[in-house]
DNA sequence: GTCTATAAGCCGATAGAC
DNA sequence: GTCTATCGGCTTATAGAC
């Protein structure tokens, strides 16, 4: 986990803010003054705020990625109950009242106007591996189309957290997840069935 | 239209500027040279930056509802083409560069430490009626759980808005787009068979 | 590596004239 | 209804001591 460093410390207190207040809304005062550094500290160990919050976001992409899968590893079921579980899992997640949604998401949406920050190189990288990831996952259970059905599932899964964080509503992480496990046992069965009719 | 009054060209600078830059990042400053008033005229017509925000999302109200109605009604096809066709003019616009995914969704991720926002609450009419549209056209088809596909086509929705934006490629529209169509045809098919077997 | 102190500028909002 | 002028505060980033 994270260290007791100066640099970890720092880091934690971005994480907290910039997670619950936004980018733009929170300045390098808050975050010096919650890490319990001064703010000449602070630029001793990030060159910028830009490259501060590139650095958040790097240290939530294992993590994150980490408790998607073992939602998905742990779950009881076929393939479509495990993606299914990683929805579940997300609509308790959000009902969470700390919970503002996906940080990779909504940095990229307040950032919308840098394209090439270096924030959102690490939020493209940080859903192109789970993507991947979801990718194999079906490959490897004979679906043909795994690439596209990876990509529906990611649409998904975003989808849910930019309507929840509107509506204040899990149950469109639900309903997501039923979604993506309706195509998910279709892709099975066609599976199972190597030239359909036709 | 947007007439020619001092409150409507403030609207249509700050329009621009929020979507093209975000809420946080453009100053009233910003907004008053590009309308071509002083700041004290912004403030005369709007009593706050919030509310000034929250009247740049209730002008993109009717006018985005009426385009997505008018790609459905004006596409070929059955219920399903006609959804596709939505996902597909969607993809089409995020071809522009001026394209920044949906204004809605980016000021309530850059807001999300507001719940109580005024554009917030502008944001989730603004959704919430578009869902309450499909829900209506999908019933009136015949199509029995179509709150619960109304729904599913929202996240779909809102998810390629998500990824295309941090992606930048427009293509997980069209998969998103494929995603619903299939899902509606799906409940098309059911609704001609009244009693499935079992 | 961490501190105190400050630069230089921008921010939302307001005062008061016409 | 629109203007000029400005307040008090906050922002990113830096200078220089220890």
């Amino acid at each position: 986990m994270a260290g007791t460093t100066t640099k970890d410390r720092i880091i934690q207190a971005a994480t907290k803010l910039f997670y619950a207040e936004g980018i733009r809304a929170v300045s390098l005062d808050a975050v010096a003054e919650k890490a319990g550094v001064t703010k000449r500290t602070l630029y001793y160990h990030f060159s910028s705020k830009d490259n501060l919050v590139a650095a958040y976001l790097e240290a939530r992409d294992q993590p994150n990625l980490i408790i998607l899968k073992r939602w998905f590893t742990e779950a009881e079921g076929n393939l479509a109950e495990k993606v299914r579980a990683i929805f579940r899992n997300l609509a308790n997640s959000a009902r969470s009242p700390k919970w503002r949604g996906c940080g990779f998401l909504r940095t990229t949406a307040e950032l919308a106007n840098l394209p090439g920050h270096p924030a959102i190189t690490v939020g493209k990288a940080h859903k192109k591996k789970f993507e991947d990831w979801l990718r194999i996952v079906f490959a490897e259970a004979g679906i043909k189309d795994a690439s596209e059905l990876a990509r529906q599932v990611v649409v998904l899964m975003d989808g849910s957290f930019a309507t929840v964080l509107l509506h204040r509503d899990p149950s469109y992480m639900e309903t997501a997840g039923d979604a993506a496990s309706v195509r998910v046992k279709a892709a099975l069965a066609a599976a199972a069935i190597p030239s359909p009719s036709q």
